[in-house]
DNA sequence: AGTGTGACAGATC
DNA sequence: CGATCTGCCACAC
C-alpha cells in the first residue's frame, strides 16, 4: 500500500486530517499550502475520493465562505452539519457561523 | 494521448 | 449588491 503522499490527494488529506476538533478550513487554504493556490477545484475533487476511499474528516472543509458546498456528497449529507455541530461549530443555513474564528489555516497553523 | 469533469475562487458586469 | 464567467490543477475514461 502506498503511503498518502502517493500523489496530490494524499496530501491533502494529511492536511484535512490535521484540522483540529472545532475547527474549520476552505478548499483554497488547503490548495494554497500544497502550494497550487489556483488548484481549489483540485482539492475539492480530492475530497470527493477523500470520503470516498479514505476516512477523512471531509465535513470540516468548506468554500472560502464558510459554506457547506460538498454537504451533499455525506450520507446522509445532514451528517456533515451534525458532525460540525457536533464539534461545537453553529451552523446556519449551511454556513458555518463565525467562519472566520473557527477557520483553520494550515499556512498559519502548520507554517509552511 | 486527448477530452471532460469537479465538494472552488476571484473577477467582472 | 447579486448573478455570471472564466481560470486553474489533477484525476478518470
Amino acid at each position: 500500500m502506498k503511503t498518502d503522499k502517493e500523489n496530490f490527494f494524499g496530501l491533502v488529506y494529511q492536511v484535512v486530517r490535521l484540522i483540529p476538533k472545532g475547527r474549520v478550513t476552505s478548499y483554497g487554504a488547503i490548495a494554497n499550502y500544497l502550494g497550487a493556490k489556483s488548484g481549489a477545484r483540485t482539492v475539492g475533487y480530492a475530497m470527493n475520493a477523500a470520503h470516498t476511499m479514505h476516512d477523512v474528516p471531509a465535513h470540516r472543509v468548506v468554500n472560502s465562505k464558510g459554506l457547506l458546498t460538498g454537504k451533499f456528497h455525506f450520507s446522509p449529507p445532514d451528517k456533515m452539519q451534525a458532525s460540525l455541530e457536533s464539534e461545537g461549530i453553529l451552523i446556519k443555513n449551511d454556513q458555518v457561523v463565525d467562519f472566520q474564528k473557527v477557520f483553520w489555516d494550515p499556512n498559519m497553523e502548520l507554517a509552511l
